[in-house]
DNA sequence: TTCTATTGACTACATATGTAGACGATATTA
DNA sequence: TAATATCGTCTACATATGTAGTCAATAGAA
């Protein structure tokens, strides 16, 4: 199941609040993304197709659910792309994670305690 | 800049052997990737026009070596990929890599070294 | 020297992806 | 009821990506 950047926009919407329909999802989207009603649309349907989405007949419209778990996508993504840069070697990612500053003092704390139920 | 994942294999091959010439690349993937010479040439016209690659004329082909440092893409890819999935959060990150198999115990014990080192 | 193998340059083409217009049906409002 | 807003469907189109063919120049072999 491969979700492109611009679908996962969509999905993020839909994870956060199942049941929108189309323009309520292009409502969300405003502000952070530019897109017109249609591109929206051609990426729900592109979901829709791909079985990531449910769309719901309600009325006129279609409300949008997720067939696609966000832990689902989340871990099969990570999968990918551990494989693809390092060859499914997970410890030189996070050194790599290290090296930038994207740890926060949080994430550092986080890691610490998931290390050590992963010790166990 | 963005490599994609056929390109991403034959800069692999130029990281670990600089210097070699585009059929020696070829060479090179035989076995692992199913490609005609042309589709070889492509990826390095297509690297080099992206500024990933060098092409060094010698006598009459071209000698390849990586313009980019392996570990500056991983570390970029890295970052575009935590920025999309985890919108920039490791923790979650580490977290799936840990529930699947892809957390050997020498990768906890790098890890915690890591966290070690990250806390001061 | 002539044939052949090798090499780069140019070109091609299907599918994926980002982005969106046109159109017709229906619901809502005046 | 007539005008307008809304919604789904179909279609479009540029660029990216995977994959590869053709051709002309040149170097090496016979």
């Amino acid at each position: 199941m491969q979700i492109t950047d611009a679908e996962l926009e969509v999905m993020r919407v839909v994870w956060a609040r199942p049941g929108l329909s189309a323009a309520d999802i292009h409502t969300a989207l405003e502000g952070s993304q530019d897109w017109s009603r249609q591109t929206v649309k051609t990426l729900l349907a592109r979901l829709t197709e791909k079985g990531a989405l449910n769309a719901e007949p309600e009325g006129r419209k279609f409300l949008y659910t997720a067939a696609l778990k966000q832990t689902d996508y989340e871990a099969s993504a990570t999968e990918r792309f551990v494989d693809k840069v390092y060859r499914g070697r997970a410890a030189p990612l996070v050194a790599h994670l290290a090296d930038s500053k994207g740890l926060t003092e949080e994430d550092i704390a986080d890691l610490e305690s998931l290390i050590e139920r992963l010790k166990s």
